[in-house]
DNA sequence: CTTCTTGTTACTGA
DNA sequence: ATCAGTAACAAGAA
């Protein structure tokens, strides 16, 4: 599931490839995953490559943005004209052959290079938007977790108006953006604070503890070019992230708490799977 | 066959 | 009015 560290990796590289590039055909080929009038950024040159939460915007010179989520299953590969005519040294030999059964949007580029848009569950989107139409994206969205504003002293006062568990708090996109199932886990594990705590409960230390283990948590996972969990979310390259092996409790049901060695369980909170140590996370 | 999976939003009920 | 809980979305795995 692409999370904020997983949709940051991405941009970073769509943006190293793609500024400048315009772009010569748009293959639709699931109607419900794209939203617009495609037509309009043909021969247009790709100005800017952003990312704002879990959302990608890719802006182009005459004032439109093509707006992304990727959602649980979404995918962005792109593949140079170099390694679709079947040369080339591709990290994973699999990108050769798309599109695939999964792929919804194919985009071709004037120098020969493929974008797909991947999805297995057609919850994702891609949209056509104008510049002046992006702030209302945001209109409900807190800053990024990685955002300096996001810090003890606000998270305090948001956390105290609220008696949900704090897992749930942390993942409300208008309390704070970017961390999802993952991260929220792993982060309430570092910061040894149960799940299932009312956020209100959570004092000034604790609050600390968690605002950090977030923000070390969400940026070693970016650095590591995120966490590939059953195949869904891949590089651009196609290629699988780096912090799937360094995961705290996410999907280790009955594996040793890294802090105390104790049972990690899973349980199931606000109708989500949620991992946590109950030895030593209070 | 049924049940489970998930990020976000829309809806329902308190 | 505001907050909390949940159904819905889609498609595949178990």
């Amino acid at each position: 599931m692409p999370e904020l560290p997983e949709v940051e990796t991405l941009k970073r590289k769509l943006a190293k490839i793609l500024i400048d590039k315009k772009i010569s055909q748009v293959k639709i080929l699931s109607d419900k995953s794209f939203h617009g009038d495609s037509q309009q950024i043909l021969d247009v040159p790709m100005t800017n490559v952003w990312r704002r939460a879990k959302i990608i915007g890719f802006d182009f010179a005459n004032q439109l943005t093509l707006v992304t989520h990727l959602k649980m299953t979404g995918q962005l590969i792109y593949v140079d004209e170099k390694i679709r005519l079947g040369g080339g040294h591709p990290s994973s030999d699999w990108i050769r052959n798309l599109p695939s059964s999964h792929t919804r949007i194919e985009y071709l580029f004037e120098d020969g290079g493929h974008l797909f848009f991947n999805d297995q569950r057609k919850f994702g989107w891609m949209k056509l938007i104008n510049f002046n139409e992006i702030d209302q994206l945001f209109e409900h969205v807190a800053p990024d977790i990685i955002d300096d504003r996001i810090d003890t002293n606000y998270l305090k006062e948001r956390l105290s108006r609220t008696t949900r568990p704090i897992k749930l708090a942390i993942m409300d996109n208008s309390i704070l953006a970017g961390v999802g199932n993952i991260y929220a886990c792993d982060s309430l594990n570092l910061a040894k604070i149960s799940p299932t705590r009312p956020a209100k409960s959570l004092n000034f230390t604790e609050i600390e503890r968690l605002t950090q283990a977030m923000k070390t948590i969400v940026f070693q996972a970016i650095k590591l070019g995120g966490t590939t969990f059953d195949g869904k979310y891949v590089q651009v390259d196609g290629l699988a992230g780096g912090y799937q092996d360094k995961l705290r409790v996410y999907g280790l049901e009955g594996n040793k708490c890294p802090n105390c060695q104790h049972p990690i369980e899973k349980i199931r909170l606000g109708g989500r799977g949620t991992y946590y140590c109950p030895n030593c996370q209070k």
